[in-house]
RNA sequence: GCCCGAGUGGUGUAGCGGCUAGCAUGCGAGCCUGUCACGCUCGCGACCCGGGUUCGAGUCCCGGCUCGGGCGCCA
């Protein structure tokens, strides 16, 4: 065992204990005869006394040339601290440099100096050493868990489902292409159609997965490669599964503030659980109220950005977007039994943020077909989807909800790219 | 893809026709026994690339590349 304690984790409990702690040097300050080491690892930093006076001149020298960032183990004796804000240090009594940090550094991991998104990406593993940055992931951790347990709870079971598909189908976004075996294959853009087929027999199924489109955008919210948390259940219409999204969203944000505090206050980000149900904006209305903003739309197109910008200055926090027309909304989607033109689909807001949509699901095969043909669609390609209409498919409803988007609301960041560790974008493969 | 803006030491920036190209941080050398973004002294290190205008170009013009913002595209 190199570590016996985490640098953020020493007590006055410790004291006169002698401890290994292992970490990375953020800091050397000397004043003549001592040296003060700043250690840091995940959990926080500690602060290291060497005294010239008392430790070996090869130790002294090693601390005090150690290039900063390099990893570190010392041992020491835990001692009450004189520094302002701390309790207790480490009196060194040796320090073993594991592996030197070469300089100069892409970057300042410490944030004394502020360093570009872009140069940051290139550079993420040492970017992570900010607490700042890791603080973004240790919170993504906590919504990835929190959304496995709660549609636990709810009855759902998790499933993996393939990202190499075989057809193109699907209309809307543009999806990569591979070779495979000579055979042309796709990235899947969404499981929506095996999660469907899953509540069959599985009933009520989630998945959280990457997913890929092939759009050229070039903005602060897309990217090539997305999580989405994705949600069917069979013998649910549209209000069960909205419902169901204002739990997991309401919990996810409980869960956050209470076990994410000190993540969040070094984001310097307050957020409050919403209150349930969301708000509910009936696409007909949205039109109004562009309107009345002095907007030129006219029912039936789609809600642009800038559109969007303004009902999310309207609407603030979370709201639905609902009854929308079958026209803008995908083949797979019900329509209302009164009224055709009207789709049975949902968007989720988070001010002008797209956070999720959904809906009730075709599940009469004569529809679907049709719902095909008014897409422009071959139902030629939907074979191997059609079919399970034939086996007694269940009525269902289910959502997708941007996983990165939602990181974005909980961590109050404006670009997508700083919750995803190594975003895709248009112009980013790498690292 | 379109529009706008920006590219200056490793990083973040100031300068916008003639400067030994300034500052912060970093790095190197030195002084300091309680620092805590320690302080102080000295030093190191930069004008994105290619054309053009001009006596003279980080500075102005054109093109390219890259980045940022907006738009568009977008299960």
């Amino acid at each position: 065992m190199l570590r016996t304690h985490y640098a953020g984790g020493l007590k006055e409990t410790d004291l006169g204990r002698e401890v290994r702690i292992a970490g990375w040097v953020e800091d050397v300050r000397i004043l003549g005869s001592l040296l003060f080491v700043t250690v840091r690892d995940v959990s926080g930093k500690a602060q290291v006394v060497f005294n010239r006076k008392e430790v070996e001149n090869a130790l002294f020298s090693r601390a005090k040339n150690v290039p900063r960032q390099s990893s570190v183990v010392i041992k020491g004796i835990v001692q009450e601290s004189r520094a302002k804000e701390l309790r207790v240090e480490i009196k060194a009594n040796d320090l073993q440099v594991v592996s030197e940090a070469i300089h100069p550094l892409p970057l300042d991991p410490t944030g004394r100096v502020p360093t570009s998104i872009d140069l940051r990406l290139d550079s993420r593993a040492i970017d992570l050493r900010n607490p700042k940055n890791a603080a973004v992931f240790k919170i993504r951790h906590k919504v990835l868990q929190s959304t496995r347990n709660l549609l636990n709870q709810m009855g759902f079971t998790e499933v993996s489902t393939s990202r190499i598909i075989g057809q193109a189908a699907e209309g809307g976004a543009n999806l990569f292409s591979l070779d495979y075996f000579g055979d042309k294959a796709y990235l899947a853009q969404s499981p929506q159609l095996y999660k469907e087929q899953l509540t069959l027999a599985l009933d009520r199924v989630f998945e959280i997965g990457n997913f890929f489109r092939a759009e050229k955008s070039n903005t602060r919210k897309h990217l090539s490669e997305f999580v989405s948390v994705d949600i069917e259940a069979a013998f649910a219409d549209e209000n069960d599964v909205m419902q169901i999204a204002e739990n997991l969203i309401a919990g996810v944000f409980k869960q956050v503030n209470e076990s994410c505090v000190e993540e969040l206050k070094l984001l310097g980000h307050r957020i409050q659980e919403p209150n349930t149900p969301f708000e509910s904006l009936n696409y007909g209305d949205a039109i109004e109220e562009l309107r009345r903003e002095g907007i030129n739309i006219t029912y039936g197109q789609d809600l642009t950005d800038s559109m969007l910008r303004v009902l999310g200055k309207l609407h603030r926090g979370f709201f639905w977007i609902v009854n929308w027309p079958s026209s803008l909304k995908p083949f797979y989607i019900e329509v209302r039994n009164d009224k055709p033109e009207i789709s049975r689909g949902f968007d989720l807001q988070y001010g002008y943020l797209e956070i999720a949509s959904g809906g009730m699901r075709v599940s009469s095969k004569t529809t679907l077909i049709r719902r095909l043909g008014e897409a422009g669609l071959e139902a030629k390609s939907f074979t191997d989807h059609l079919k399970i209409f034939d086996w007694g498919v269940p009525p269902h409803s289910g959502w997708a909800i941007g996983l990165d988007r939602l990181m974005m609301v909980l961590t109050g960041k404006k670009n997508i790219r700083e919750v995803v560790l190594f975003p895709r974008d248009r112009y980013r493969l790498t690292p």
